[in-house]
DNA sequence: ACACGTCTTGAGAGCGCTCTCATATCGTGT
DNA sequence: ACACGATATGAGAGCGCTCTCAAGACGTGT
């Protein structure tokens, strides 16, 4: 790098050292498709010698494409930042955008007043298309992206009134019914009759189909609803819900939590009123990340393979931009299984 | 939103249907200063009926201001996403930054091939300034960044060689040190004999002051080796650690972990052992995040209010973007206070 | 009535890049 | 030797915006 800090070289300068014209630097920089060996190697001398990098906007002007794409989770940075479950589906994400040598911009919407701002950002084209998380039932999101006409995919089927409409949302979920329906069923097997749940928020598809699969193991008999309690998908959620659940049946037998997070939130409350785990209450989980294998005692859980959900959306995301209008193969979303996995936890 | 999805309205556009000039739009459009009421009106409504939004690149290309700054994490994301400081850290970051109608970007460096794409990235003039973070001491990332001329303020006081030299690296820090002091002495007059100390990755500035801390609480005794073991700031690494530490000292009474989290890892060490807390051993963390609250028992730990450091990095930067070429007064790092929070974990 | 300063508006250059199109260069077959 | 297509290079327009500068509109004091 040369430490000359005064302003940035540009093209022409590279050009004129490189004694050839604007055109065939830019060439050699996007590739050297069409362009003689011997300049190729003057031209890629001369940029090292002047520390030449390309000019971003100005690229982003002609092009119409920055070559980034936007994360947007709808939920507070405190939230995401001590669930796992984002973290590993970020690394997917990051994983194969940078394989792509597109760059990821994470945002976080939260509040009221975040979301003019992120539609405004989003519709501002500074991203090439989004990757959107964790939205509730009644989010604008989806509107203003769509309003943008900005390609987007969907960590989880989308749940908002209108999602069935054409053009169909593009997503990537896994089949969190059936994983519901294994998880509590193996409860049923292992002799467990009052089988309570803790389900997160019911304006999240996730939510509400784990509580589905719930209902479909228990079926025909149905549940009582005094067995079900929202956690929200957070520890403490999992811990209110598990003290209201115990208050209200305090001869449950088991319990079925919606992620590991809240299942931890449960064991904790079971402790505190001298529950024992699996011996009183079984206790089964979602998802499968640390705060699983890390329980005390180890968690029986339903496991997804959250990295490759982030792989999957950014391949998809991906795909999306490569065939903007060229009409391509339709693309479809994606639905991954879901898998019992047996620890202590359920006895 | 007028949903006639062709391509997006220009300020040409605008202009042409207001029925004034380019300028004129642009004038407004940027808060309209010396534009007569009336007209301003009749461009806003423009704007409005064809949802007309600045193109990014554009702007960018003429004024040289993106509006954005990257925070760069020199960690994995795994680690990122389940240690709560980052999260915290980034929500105070976040808070300032849009109140000044600032982007964040969060970009993750993790692997030796991860530096390249975000130097060049830093390089392209995609971002105004960046926050670092979790720097370790041989980070090429400084220098990259000052290569590239890009204004950065760091978390952590930099530990690089060459970090006195002028000009002096901006950064946000806590009295690291003193926090640990404090922590340690707290220990030694509940008449604990036999302290260890669980310590982050060392080439890190924040666990070797920590370190120190520990040392100078000591003195003039001075620490038995044996006592110190490396828990790299993560849970999993301070469950080992305190394993370490028993075998080699098992009649040791007393532990100070350098993070909540290497502490709750500890913790479950000190159970599987047997060791009551704090009757037989004493705990005490370092950051009083959720994982210092939610600790069994809770845990006396040093706090220091990470999310007002996050505040204070945004705040530095800003104003340093603010005062690129004029003087203004020089802008100093900032060395925030730490206090300890006696709980249940140290007897 | 006039000259003057102030406020408001428009014309036009130019940010750094890509890309089309015309021109220059080359190799080949006759 | 020549015409021809293929290949390599350069000239120049234009992406959408901001910003300087000049011109026009308007009010004030004499």
């Amino acid at each position: 790098m040369s430490e000359a800090n005064g302003p940035r070289p540009t093209l022409e300068a590279v050009a004129a050292r490189a004694g050839v014209s604007r055109a065939t630097v830019s060439r050699v920089v996007n590739g050297g498709a069409g362009v003689r060996g011997t300049v190729q190697e003057k031209v890629r001398r001369a940029v090292a010698e002047l520390g030449y990098v390309p000019n971003s906007a100005a690229r982003a002007l002609v092009t119409r494409r920055t070559g980034a794409v936007a994360v947007v989770i709808a939920e507070p940075e405190t939230r995401v930042f001590s669930d796992p479950f984002f973290g590993r589906q970020l690394r997917g994400i990051s994983r194969e955008l940078s394989a792509a040598d597109t760059q990821l911009l994470l945002l976080f919407v939260a509040h009221r007043d975040d979301y003019d701002r992120i539609g405004r950002y989003l519709a501002a084209g500074h991203v090439d298309g989004a990757l959107m998380f964790s939205l509730h039932r009644d989010d604008p999101l989806p509107a203003m992206a769509a309003g943008a006409g900005l390609p987007t995919v969907y960590g989880g089927r989308p749940g908002w009134p209108g999602a069935e409409r054409e053009p169909r949302p593009l997503y990537v979920d896994t089949d969190n019914r059936d994983g519901a329906r294994q998880a509590v069923r193996h409860l049923v097997e292992r002799g467990r009759r009052r089988i309570a749940v803790i389900t997160g928020p019911l304006d999240q598809t996730s939510a509400l189909d784990r509580l589905h699969g719930y209902r479909d193991a228990l079926a025909p008999a149905g549940p009582d609803p005094r067995l079900i309690a929202d956690g929200a998908f957070t520890a403490h959620g999992g811990e209110r819900a598990m003290a209201r659940l115990l208050d209200a049946v305090p001869d449950l037998d088991a319990v079925f939590a919606s992620s590991d997070l809240m299942a931890n939130g449960a064991l904790r409350t079971l402790r505190a009123r001298g529950r024992r785990v699996p011996d009183d209450v079984a206790v089964v989980g979602y998802d499968d990340l640390e705060p699983a294998a890390w329980a005390d005692p180890p968690l029986t859980t339903v496991r997804q393979d959250v990295e490759e959900m982030g792989r999957l959306m950014a391949r998809l995301l991906l795909r999306r931009l490569g065939t903007q209008g060229a009409g391509g193969p339709a693309l479809r979303p994606v639905i991954t299984g879901a898998e019992l996995v047996i620890r202590e936890s359920s006895g």
